[in-house]
DNA sequence: ATTGAGTGATAAGAAAGGCTTATCAGGTGG
DNA sequence: CCACCTGATAAGCCTTTCTTATCACTCAAT
């Protein structure tokens, strides 16, 4: 019932209007003048009414000067939806949620971020930290785009794509008789009143394994456990990433036998498509980070 | 550089999201299932991201979430747009201007407009009396789609068609000595206190020219013409539809020698094109007014 | 008056788009 | 396991839209 107005058609038509004639019309628009006269007829004759008077001067009919604001109208809300779909599908604009383990938010994440804003400066990002099974979760429940994590447990759900390996070491205070080793393996520390914390469990599996099973402390708050170490009340092994560099107070030793690694990676929803912003951050994040020893 | 939205391809868009199928959509578009399709593909393709989540599930991925907001915006823009501009077309709906002379405004238009308005009900009328010189005049600049009204003079900027003819008759007192007869003709007014008015140049040019050359009293304003006759003061001649058909102590005598008439017509400038709503009340002049005697 | 450069309209054919029919592939429920 | 749903794909047709070529008209300068 209702006719269709191409927005060709009626660009076409303003265009006419503002250059004042057909032919000035078809060189601005990079069409020949017949093509540019048909569209209009066509229009003209789908509407049932003339746009433009005819014979003496191409001016506006009455329902043409009615017609044409309304066609700005229409054609300037055309161009503003283009623009903002197209720069959202490029990723010059848009939305980024984005979940880490703490360690990399806080060691990672800051200088990565300042050089993705740079590159993207139309972006908005949100940064949450989480343990390493709650920003699993959240990427799988859809609250945020992107996981840097490591992977909790293998999930049909997500899709996990691997960026670097972070190397567990032994964490003592300085007075400590540790603390001018190179490296540690697994029976030295045997005896020693170890703290386990939310990444102990890499341990697991390996043949330090006994030593885990064996520790009397468990503190999951990072903040904590800093405190009890600066206390001297025990040691701890943590990954690099997650050891807190700026401490006057503690070292960290590598571990060297059994050499256990967190795997870091990229998490994100299997059967969900990414957002063009979230598709540049993945892109940028695999660029960056892939392969770096953290 | 901006790609261009088409307006069916948009509508395609919304009505598989309405539905949530492809099959559903084709369905109430009446297109094939193909072409539905091919069409969403062909928008995705151009904006280089997928609207639609392909394989599992047919759901909107999130730059497609982002689109569909602003595609819904546009289409119902278009489809206001579209509405607007066909009323407007059809006539169903747009101002008119019009100007007539006094008679014609008090004597013909009062029902002559009921009727229309009642068959046109989205018309907005604007409704001028002035003098049969400044009726033509208003048409020319353009202040008035249209005029109803005698020619001042035949001019090129305007288009006359006529309507009918309104025989001038002398106008009297119920006591003079004429008030009871069926017709006069020239002669019998010579001698008589002959009042002139702005429609006296119709006798100009007819037997009855020296009448009117011999008169001594001009009277443009209707209301004072009336008041001087109701006072006994003369006769006049008049078109009979300005004559003041309730005065009780006034009396119409048609004039049988010479017969004289005005001549009734509608009036548009020549060089523009009327308005559809402008369109629709020329039409309803011409079918309703036209070799009407007045 | 003539001519030349401007305007828009028109016709014929080529190119591009959009639609349909026919068919395939994948997933789901009896 | 098969019928039936979904969407994708290919080939061909038909419509739309564009270009080229040409005409008719107006206006101004010669």
């Amino acid at each position: 019932m209702l006719p269709e107005l191409k927005i060709q058609q009626l660009r076409y038509v303003i265009t006419v209007v503002e250059e004042g004639s057909f032919h000035g019309a078809s060189r601005r628009l990079h069409r020949t003048q017949p093509a540019i006269s048909m569209a209009v007829r066509e229009l003209e004759h789908r509407l049932g009414q003339n746009l433009f008077e005819r014979g003496v001067q191409n001016r506006l009919t009455p329902f043409g000067e009615y017609c044409l604001p309304r066609f700005r109208d229409l054609v300037s809300q055309h161009d503003r939806t283009a623009k903002d779909v197209v720069s959202q599908a490029d990723g010059q604009e848009g939305h980024i949620h984005i979940a880490t383990v703490p360690s990399v938010a806080s060691r990672i994440m800051p200088s990565f971020l300042a050089e993705f804003i740079d590159r993207f400066p139309g972006l908005n990002i949100s940064l949450h930290d989480e343990n390493a099974h709650y920003v699993c979760q959240m990427v799988a429940h859809g609250e945020v785009d992107l996981g840097i994590t490591s992977l909790w447990q293998s999930d049909e759900e997500l899709e996990y794509t691997h960026l670097f390996e972070d190397k567990v070491g032994v964490v003592c205070r300085h007075d400590h008789a540790f603390a001018e080793k190179q490296a540690l393996d697994w029976q030295s520390l045997q005896g020693e009143k170890l703290i386990r914390n939310g990444t102990s469990r890499l341990l697991m599996g390996t043949a330090a394994t006994e030593l885990v099973e064996n520790s009397a402390f468990y503190i999951s708050n990072m903040i904590s456990l800093i405190a009890m170490l600066e206390a001297g009340a025990g040691i701890t092994t943590l990954p690099r990433l997650a050891f807190p560099e700026h401490s006057a107070n503690l070292r960290f030793i590598p571990l060297s036998d059994p050499i256990v690694v967190r795997k870091i990676g990229l998490v994100k929803a299997a059967n969900r498509t990414l957002s063009p912003a979230a598709q540049a951050m993945q892109a940028f994040v695999l660029e960056k980070l892939r392969y770096k020893e953290g």
